[in-house]
DNA sequence: TGTTCTACGTGTATCGTTCTACAATATGCT
DNA sequence: AGCATATTGTAGAACGATACACGTAGAACA
């Protein structure tokens, strides 16, 4: 028979050997580690000491049983958008000083491995879940945000209550690329985005979009006059439909890429094709992210503010997971960054 | 009072309740759910069956108290290395089919960071671990792998007996670049790589150093006409190195940059700096990573066929996990893949 | 002195699952 | 028939933390 008082398992201390060692009940220290009502100082004190001293860690999958797990999930839409970063570097900043741990899942884009990511979460009990540039339907969300406490980046629902969302005004930004190409002396901008898709108005690209044709028809343009070319994602299909619109009749002088990572791609068939720009064509994205600057790139680009949407995302999150219910959605507008992509017809007004 | 059996809490349904409906006890849906031994056919398939009926969806947390939470933890050295995203497609690969689930921490280049969330994971019970591109000294990987099943992808500790790792070949992937290089007219190598560190030979960026040096030396060239400058990644960084290089004297021409994301900043500083590619310096990457094939990078790099990397990582794993204690190292031969960075002289023999 | 309040601690049921030990029944072998 | 051995199922104790309901000591006040 072993001393009863040395029965670690696993080689795991646990709250049980830390209540021993500090000469306190288990209760207590649970209080310390929650930072709960009721504890003197001289008792934090003696048990932070225990804790050190042992270098206990609290087992978060039996705190997950009763009470909060101090994580935090992320899921990211896919791996591959180098704006994403930005916005992760926001919610570092979010967290820091929190008892918070982002741990992220990837839906690749896809709506059933994004359910399947948000079920897994929800079952580890995570305390919270960001979604960033989701495709679930706002009635799924709905559903998830009735588990746990959700905000939305890159999707726009701006009536919804049950949950939070942090973007940029995207149709605002629409808009401005259309008056940013036609300042630099553009007189036939076109839009290639995504293929249609069943998302509605929430989706980010969609918002973009009408952004985009609002402002031409503020400048006078007919509607058969614009033109917005849909392209799935990848050289391929963007290369085949790039070169139906500077092959066909009458083609574009500027085309704007719903965003950067898609817009890279476009230059890559613009130059493919062995058109100049921005000479023979301007081009400009959307999000500003970091490859934008390269030489080689040297992107026009909407600036969105990533790492602030982050940091807003990430209060909003731990707002709610400290009890606000009412619903807060964060908007910043954004801006324009000018790269030679789209510097051309800058000095010789008018065609 | 209420009746007994409809006591559900907080809305989930639990295990109990599944045995309830079926008519068995906890302990064989339990056994279902594990595919443990000792269930008959016709017991599985009520169990099955009142499972779905109920939707009901094990608590990890709770599993995570006695068993397998079926989730492994991927860290992830950064995100923006868009290299890393062919290794999760292979991670993916390697866990369709089976119970387990894969959540990524981000460990931003820092060995603290790192630190803090392989703990985090560990406290959440993953039943086991992938580190990519870490920055823990082999001795941490080994106290970390005594407490979970651990493979490492981008370090190589081939005597290793505690975790197994998956890698390509790096120092015969260094090797490659001089013989590409040489092959294709170009008599002045250097190579340009992070700035100093402490990993010691397990980091790749010096096995492909070692590789780069050896082949330069067979080659013929004397260990003083062998140029490896260092810098940190960042534009700024980069462009100052590559100014020293091509302004100062002796000036190489051809560059290595020893990962892709790294390459393509090099290859932003030579085009600013006035340089043409490949025409005035020939360049060449290391990952083949998907932005090399973008016509305005071109970037010639060394495939290192990182999804099937991540399949074997993957298989690896879960043999550990499943009991398999001795250490395997899987290793893939890298392959050059030509673009038109590095075409330059292959036409005019001899300079 | 007695009463009430507040601050600080404790004991212990509980969370949802796994897992060990064992019971009950069926099957195989002499 | 009698006994050993599979096979299939059950009961109930963990697992490590939280949080509720209390207990107690001391201060404040009449």
């Amino acid at each position: 028979m072993d001393k009863p008082t040395s029965r670690r398992l696993g080689g795991r201390v646990t709250i049980r050997e830390v209540a021993e060692d500090a000469g306190v009940s288990v209760a207590a220290v649970s209080k310390v580690l929650r930072d709960a009502y009721g504890v003197s100082e001289a008792m934090r004190l003696k048990v932070r000491e225990s804790m050190a001293k042992l270098s206990y860690r609290p087992h978060s999958a039996a705190r997950g049983m009763r009470g909060q797990t101090y994580t935090v999930g992320v899921l990211m839409a896919d791996m591959k958008n180098p704006f994403f970063p930005e916005l992760i570097d926001g919610i570092d900043d979010g967290l820091a000083g929190t008892q918070y741990l982002p741990l992220f899942g990837i839906g690749h884009g896809s709506s059933s491995v994004e359910t399947a990511i948000v079920h897994a979460m929800v079952d580890r009990q995570i305390d919270g879940l960001i979604m960033i540039g989701q495709r679930l339907a706002t009635s799924d969300l709905e559903a998830i945000a009735s588990e746990v406490p959700v905000v939305v980046i890159g999707h726009h629902a701006p009536d919804a209550a049950t949950f939070d969302s942090a973007n940029n005004d995207d149709e605002r930004g629409g808009a401005l690329v259309v008056e940013h190409l036609l300042a630099q002396g553009y007189r036939r901008p076109a839009m290639i985005t995504l293929g249609r898709n069943d998302l509605g108005h929430a989706d980010v690209s969609q918002k973009r979009e009408v952004g985009f044709i609002d402002a031409m028809r503020r400048a006078g343009f007919a509607d058969d006059q614009i033109r917005i070319a849909p392209a799935d994602d990848g050289l391929d299909d963007v290369t085949a439909t790039v070169r139906a619109l500077l092959e066909g009749p009458e083609p574009p002088d500027a085309i704007f890429g719903w965003a950067d990572y898609y817009a890279l791609e476009v230059l890559s068939a613009v130059r493919a094709l062995g058109f100049r720009v921005p000479d023979d064509i301007g081009l400009i994205g959307y999000d500003n992210a970091a490859p934008c600057a390269f030489t080689q790139n040297g992107l026009t680009s909407v600036d969105q503010f990533g790492r602030e949407i982050g940091r807003q995302a990430t209060r909003l999150l731990i707002e709610r997971i400290k009890g606000r219910t009412q619903a807060e959605h964060f908007l910043v507008q954004p801006k324009v960054v000018l790269r030679s992509s789209s510097a051309a017809r800058v000095t010789q007004p008018d065609a």
